[in-house]
DNA sequence: TCTGGGGTCCTAGGACCC
DNA sequence: TCTGGGGTCCTAGGACCC
């Protein structure tokens, strides 16, 4: 199951004037454009296309645009795959958009249910879906893509439909196959997906890896990408930004990095988890044409595998001290934690003491700020943040989880 | 004549996904 | 004026171990 233009989508349903009409979601800092109608696909407008580029044209044809509000998003997407998740048993939500579900052993009409499942996540909440069928991953998602230009509903359940899907899916299509790969398999006259099928093994794992390997198995019917019912625990955790303006001042710099850190150690709280590892980054405008482009990183050991706010806080700000150059205007800062394990079991530091207090603080701030709101409780070097923060002119409210914003309806 | 055999860990780079 | 923000996996090569 695949969300329609997702964030378009979510737009709409609060506001249903803009059915029918060009609309586009824009990255952070209102930069690119990241989700559009149909209408302002037929347009031209492109994926991932500045939006600056495009201003007067969007202009002119009445495009609504939107800042991307992940608020909205997120809540509703839980929404959708708290629907989606009375159709099967196992399920795995693959993205903000999508998840797989797993219906073998189950006996229905595979069309009927589909469209059962379309139908129930629109009428709880106004989303418009489209679901595949397939016995992988891999054919449910190609599925879901023919789906997509009929009635939403595609099912691969016959070898003959198998080898009709796979000829009339283009190789880049297939899920797995980016740039890259796309532009070595045309080299080689491979131009769809049932092409790819037919591939030498032994060339294809030479040149693509066991990874293109298992994309051949799949397309073939054997499962090599298992269902992942439980989320595994995160690797690597960044929260990085654009600033909405250049900034030189190191104290501005370091109130944004301080809010990052804050957001890492959330982030890694939320899944149980403490952090070895910290990298600091800095880096001026990579598409300035008159100033040279300077990036700086720094990986910096934490004394204690920690995820307090104080800890990482503390790491970043000595980290971006030393990468700091004065004199240059910076664009974007950001963390990535990584060396991650779970919380319950921390190497002691024979030289720290242990960070009990702090944990109990952090629990007591967690709580509050829970209640009242992200930030209400913070520490001072986090700053007002109005210098650095988020260019979003375009932001829709936040319909559904704040009582201040709720959608009027004047009778 | 002509220098073993079997491992692990780490990192960078390249590919991919949404 | 102006260009997002997250992630994952795989492989080769280098360093090391006994």
């Amino acid at each position: 199951m695949d969300g329609n233009n997702f964030y378009v989508s979510c737009e709409r349903v609060f506001n249903p004037s803009l059915e029918g009409k060009p609309v586009v979601v824009l990255s952070n800092n209102d930069g690119c454009i990241i989700s559009r109608s149909n209408e302002a696909k037929a347009l031209g407008l492109k994926m991932g296309e500045p939006v600056f580029k495009r201003k007067d044209f969007i202009a002119k044809n009445n495009v609504s645009v939107f800042s991307s509000n992940y608020t909205l998003y997120g809540d509703m997407s839980n929404r959708m795959m708290m629907t989606l998740k009375t159709f099967a048993p196992d399920i795995e939500v693959y993205s903000i958009d999508e998840a797989f579900l797993n219906l073998s052993g189950i006996q229905v009409d595979f069309n009927e249910y589909a469209h059962r499942i379309r139908n129930t996540i629109f009428k709880n909440t106004g989303l418009p879906v489209g679901v595949g069928f397939g016995q992988t991953k891999t054919l449910a998602k190609i599925a879901n893509k023919i789906g997509k230009k009929q009635n939403g509903v595609f099912i691969i359940d016959t070898p003959r439909i198998q080898d009709w899907a796979l000829r009339n899916t283009a190789i880049e299509e297939v899920w797995g196959i980016g740039r890259q790969y796309a532009i070595l398999l045309m080299k080689n006259n491979i131009k769809t997906a049932y092409d790819f099928t037919q591939l030498d093994t032994q060339w294809i794992r030479k040149n693509m890896t066991v990874v293109g390997q298992r994309i051949k198995e799949e397309l073939a019917g054997v499962s090599c990408i298992p269902l992942e019912t439980m989320a595994p625990a995160k690797k690597n955790i960044a929260t990085t930004r654009a600033f909405g303006q250049k900034i030189s001042d190191i104290n501005l710099i370091a109130e944004a990095v301080a809010n990052h850190a804050v957001r890492c150690a959330e982030k890694l709280r939320q899944q149980h988890s403490v952090a070895n590892y910290l990298n600091v980054f800095i880096h001026t405008d990579p598409f300035s044409e008159h100033e040279t482009y300077v990036s700086r990183n720094l990986t910096l050991t934490l004394p204690q595998a920690s995820n307090s706010n104080q800890a990482l806080i503390q790491a970043a700000l000595q980290g971006l001290r030393q990468i700091y150059q004065p004199g240059l205007k910076y664009k974007k800062t950001g963390i990535i934690v990584s060396g991650i394990t779970p919380d319950n079991f921390v190497q002691g530091n024979l030289f720290e003491g242990s960070d009990f207090r702090k944990k109990e603080l952090t629990s007591l701030t967690d709580h509050i700020n829970q209640r009242y709101g992200r930030d209400k409780l913070k520490l001072a070097v986090q700053g007002s943040g109005k210098e650095w923060h988020l260019k979003q002119e375009k932001l829709s409210p936040r319909y559904t989880t704040r009582w201040t914003e709720l959608l009027k309806v004047k009778a």
